[in-house]
DNA sequence: GTGGTCTAGACCACG
DNA sequence: GTGGTCTAGACCACT
């Protein structure tokens, strides 16, 4: 499994996992229909706590990331399905005050798209190697 | 002022705050050596407690967007400063799991790239209006 | 634990606290990766308010030299780490004052040489009887 | 006159005109018996309020470096006088909490004795100059 | 049980 | 009157 944990991160862990395995779906690394570890098995692995693994998986669930199948185990959900849940105002609200700060302080809109694209390649180039 | 509390919001008041103040940096509502009110006061008109306040101010001057003038009180720093405090690997940092999140649920480099445009617009077209 | 408080001095009780940490990890008696106690019990022991305490463990913080662990709470920062934070114009500037004073009052650059090598010297003694 | 205040500046004005006239003193650039302008007139040169030079030449005078004269005006103390108010314990107190700081972050006792004599340097300098 | 946040009331240093 | 410091008591998020 890619996923690490940064215990002396201010970000709550679960929270990091939440962002590891987006980012994991992203860039292909974890693909429609492919099931995830069991809650007790990531804790074991990561060395945290059940209950922490278990909220990262119902946040994801909510977030449309995961479906819970059946039998209990966790899959990634399929990409029709997450376009559901996309919002531009949402994505809007979250990048505005990020933008705001890097405009003060001097990143104009040039700057700004070539990270977009950079954070975009990542995720490309990630699918191609798989 | 423009500054405005949503108490049932999840994100910290002085946290909001925070964000509020950089957007109208960013904004040029505020300019560069414009002061702000005092914590009281901003205190005393947003309905909260002036400790609040207090840490917003104090979060904002570590962060290089204000500076205690001992005789303006608190005021807007200058653009130069706050360059010094840019990071473009923090921001692409901060970027990532919005952006991974965004590509998940079908929004393209395309789609990212035009929100980042509007967002520098609304920056631009505030200034405008002033 | 070493540290120990002085009410009737100038120094804020914060600031107080946070030198002697500092000369601590310098000295040796804490150690990277070492655990501090929590800021409810260092202010019990120390018999004072717990928000004292945590303005001094975010100041060692913001300054590198400690970090939350999220299990193991506060801790040492990494030596690597703390690096970063030196700044050789910054050490310059606190020292200015200090040294204009002890000039002007006949205290020449070897008598302050060796009041360096005294303090050093100290910080290494301590390591050694650990 | 060479003195200079930062109001943006964390260090109280009555401290930055306090240090300034002690380097002044170390530098050479204000000789023994020489006097300095009246409370009022460097208040008006510097913008700044009458209490606060007043504190400041309060202070001087306690520490050795000003003596007020029976016609009112305020001259640099001889270096005799100077030299009794020396306390080489006081100077390692003053400069323990910095060294500490600066050894932790990796500044060895080699940087920090050279970082000595370039401020000693900087004294000698501005002494010649004159 | 930990740190983080918010509120509240008090005193002080500074200018 | 300003910001800075300290104390006190409360609730919450995280693990």
């Amino acid at each position: 499994m890619f996923l690490k944990i940064q215990f002396e991160n201010d970000m709550p862990i679960y929270e990091q996992l939440r962002n590891q395995i987006v980012q994991g779906i992203a860039s292909g690394q974890l693909k429609e229909g492919e099931n995830l570890p069991s809650v007790r098995q990531l804790a074991a692995d990561l060395g945290i706590n059940l209950h922490t693994v278990n909220k990262t998986y119902n946040l994801l669930k909510n977030e449309g990331f995961l479906v819970v199948h059946r039998r209990k185990n966790v899959i990634v959900n399929s990409c029709e399905k997450m376009h559901k849940y996309r919002s531009l105002t949402k994505i809007k609200e979250q990048l505005y005050p990020i933008l705001a700060a890097a405009s003060c302080r001097g990143a104009d809109r040039q700057k700004l798209t070539e990270l977009v694209h950079d954070i975009y390649n990542d995720f490309e180039t990630n699918k191609e190697n798989i």
